[in-house]
DNA sequence: CTTTCAGACCTTTTT
DNA sequence: GGTCTGAAAG
């Protein structure tokens, strides 16, 4: 984001576009139909784009900003808020490829790391340091940890909720802009009694990121609300040097969010809010599907359009989804239409075991390839993350490489992130979350010693010192001295973030091989791959914030692979298949009890469920497959799941073919065929 | 006080 | 299959 230089010329742009009609390097009213159009040329005022799956909601965005750039409006006075950094990446680089890289201007991200750019600039104005750290989910967790134990809550004889738990019901009230009970109330009933301490909690959370500098995802954008309501003046400098507002996947943003924008746009109006309703999928984490419907009535001028030809599938794999949604409570707002008559039907696949699943779907890949498929175009989406480790192993096995999105990150292994609480401490010295885990690494040291050693170092600035004058003898001496001299060797002034981290992973390695011993080469392999990745970065707080709200997903294995000539396989999660397509996709594990999961009891979970079928059904351009195994024991709920997603229930037969895998003699590579199956 | 080990428990999706 | 807790050993 490049909120630095903004010159403040405006020119008028609509009163010479009469005057003289321009020429533009694209011809915007041929590139687009007639909707996507309307939506590219109109800049001023609100505009709410309801746009269906694949109906070019990117493009539109990508040619909007094209269009406004080549009126004339100063590139840096647009702010585009997507839901991953890298999609706004991504659009801005084809609007960059359309009319020049001055497209690069355009600030860009998600809403965490626009807020992490304005509070690193502005957050004095509310006494935040601007060398803060942010917390990520685990280190939120771990904090309340801390404080839960000082209030000596888990010794108590009722069941006292678990710090995931716990954070997520604090977060749960921030997005949501509500508060702990009401949360509570409607989502955790049965936690209710323990209203009082989780308030408690909450409160003494807060001071405490607050007296050492820390931010949590929710308190970035918390603290941005706050800036703006609090302090006019920076609202109305934000607000009128980012003068057009374009907010992504506007279904999945919260109530705290739409305040945000609310906000930002409050002097000019000029909002753009694309989503569609019926792919809303984030109410976990606080997203409700009122914003995009009530967009209207927040801005109450705003123009309403609607895509709703679909450019990326064939009619069959519309009818199903079609087909999928309609079944929903509540009906949505659009209807989707597509030219593409032909196409084969999407085909059901009922196998024996999870085995066969993934067999079934490797072999069918390679058919794909031999069918002139590129790997890349090919993708298997699954509800939660595990439900892929079978299928893993199947293709390493037939040698089909792939990427996997979603599901765990290579930065939140334990090593990776002990590496990262020693740089957090190097860069915020008051982080006390980071200090704990760092001292915790040193042989001899549990909790208790942890707890004292830490009252120790608060007392003063110079923690290296501190640590040489902690009376500690023998084992734990030494390695407090080492500790020490390591803060020592990384507070060299003008060090490169690189040389920190190498100067750290040094100084860790005894430590993991005395805890880790059993897969060390795996993980001395992750560290260098870290080293690596912090080798472009020239301060340490921008390698820090970046690996918080950006972390790179990809573990060594698949990095190596990335350089390979040949495309690669995708594995998701659907969350993370968002807004992505594919030529020929799988969805796997359809069974009832997983997909819906089975925790998902209430109505609203339930629809959002269905949702997430739908989103994953209209990812297909040409071939979708879904599987399912029957006869599965679940140790969750230890119950055998034997039936298809009830979200494939009554689906008529014709828009879904139902096939069972047959095991065949084992020369037959292809041992399934088609039949007629009559058990549902 | 720390470490270790056995048993219980729960298991989603992400910035 | 992994994390968390509690109890017992070092």
């Amino acid at each position: 984001m490049n909120d630095e230089s903004h010159p403040s010329t405006f020119t008028l742009e609509r009163e010479t576009e009469t005057q003289r009609p321009r020429r533009f390097l694209i011809d915007y009213e041929k590139e687009l139909n007639p909707s996507q159009y309307e939506a590219a040329i109109t800049h001023e005022g609100s505009l709410l784009v309801l746009a269906g799956a694949g109906s070019g909601k990117t493009r539109t965005l990508v040619y909007r900003v094209a269009r406004m750039v080549e009126e004339g409006i100063d590139p840096s006075a647009i702010l585009l808020l997507t839901f991953t950094r890298r999609s706004a990446e991504e659009m801005l680089e084809r609007a960059g490829a359309l009319i020049g890289a001055q497209c690069e201007k355009v600030n860009g991200g998600t809403f965490h790391s626009f807020a992490n750019t304005v509070l690193r600039r502005y957050g004095s104005y509310l006494g935040i340091p601007n060398s803060f750290t942010i917390l990520d989910r685990s280190d939120s967790e771990d904090a309340v940890n801390l404080i839960r134990s000082r209030f000596g809550l888990e010794k108590k004889e009722r069941r006292f909720p678990r710090k995931q738990t716990l954070v997520e019901i604090i977060s749960l009230a921030a997005n949501k802009l509500s508060n702990v009970a009401e949360v509570l109330d409607e989502q955790f009933p049965h936690l209710f009694s323990e209203l009082e301490d989780i308030v408690r909690i909450d409160q003494h959370y807060r001071a405490y990121k607050k007296e050492r500098g820390l931010l949590d995802y929710d308190d970035l954008l918390t603290r941005l609300r706050d800036l703006l309501q609090e302090h006019p003046a920076i609202a109305q400098r934000l607000s009128s040097t980012l003068r057009y507002i374009m907010v992504d996947e506007y279904q999945d943003t919260n109530r705290l969010q739409a305040e945000i924008v609310r906000l930002l746009a409050h002097s000019h109006e000029n909002v753009m809010a694309v989503g569609d309703d019926a792919q809303s999928i984030y109410s976990f984490r606080g997203a409700t599907v009122r914003n995009i419907l009530e967009f209207p009535s927040l801005f109450p001028t705003a123009k309403i359009i609607k895509l709703e030809e679909n450019y990326r599938s064939t009619q069959p794999i519309l009818d199903l989804s079609n087909q999928i949604i309609q079944q929903a409570k509540e009906s949505y707002t659009k209807n989707l239409f597509t030219r593409r008559e032909k196409g084969i039907k999407p085909i059901l696949v009922e196998a024996e075991s999870e085995n066969y699943q993934s067999r079934f779907v490797g072999q069918r890949i390679l058919q794909l390839r031999e069918e002139g498929v590129p790997l890349d175009e090919i993708a298997v989406l699954f509800r939660s993350s595990f439900h892929s480790f079978d299928l893993e192993l199947e293709l390493s096995r037939r040698g089909i490489p792939f990427v996997k999105r979603g599901g765990f990150k290579f930065i939140e292994t334990t090593h990776i992130k002990d590496t990262l609480a020693h740089l957090r401490i190097i860069a915020n010295p008051q982080d006390a979350v980071s200090w704990h885990r760092v001292i915790l690494l040193l042989e001899g040291i549990g909790p208790k010693s942890s707890e004292k050693i830490m009252t120790h170092l608060m007392s003063g600035p110079n923690q290296a010192q501190l640590l040489r004058d902690y009376p500690a003898r023998g084992v734990i001496g030494d390695e407090i001295k080492r500790l020490a001299s390591l803060l020592d060797e990384v507070t060299v002034p003008n060090l490169k973030p690189a040389e920190q981290v190498d100067a750290v992973v040094r100084y860790y390695l005894p430590i993991l091989k005395r805890t880790h011993r059993d897969d060390l080469p795996k993980r001395q392999k992750d560290l260098e791959h870290f080293t690596t990745i912090t080798e472009r970065y020239r301060s340490l707080d921008r390698l820090l914030s970046d690996m918080a709200l950006e972390p790179p997903n990809d573990s060594v294995g698949d990095v190596l692979a990335v350089e390979r000539e040949e495309g690669m396989l995708t594995l998701s999660t659907i969350h993370s298949a968002k807004g992505l397509e594919w030529h020929s996709v799988f969805i796997i594990w359809a069974v009832d009890g997983r997909f819906p999961s089975l925790y998902n009891k209430k109505d609203e979970e339930f629809e959002e469920e269905r949702r997430l079928m739908y989103v994953a059904a209209t990812r297909a351009k040409e071939n979708l497959f879904i599987t399912y195994p029957i006869n599965i024991f679940d140790r969750a709920t230890g119950m055998v799941l034997s039936k298809p997603s009830r979200f494939l229930d009554s689906i008529p037969r014709k828009m879904l073919e139902p096939v069972i895998l047959m095991e065949e003699d084992d020369r037959r590579e292809d041992a399934w065929r088609s039949r007629r199956q009559r058990r549902w």
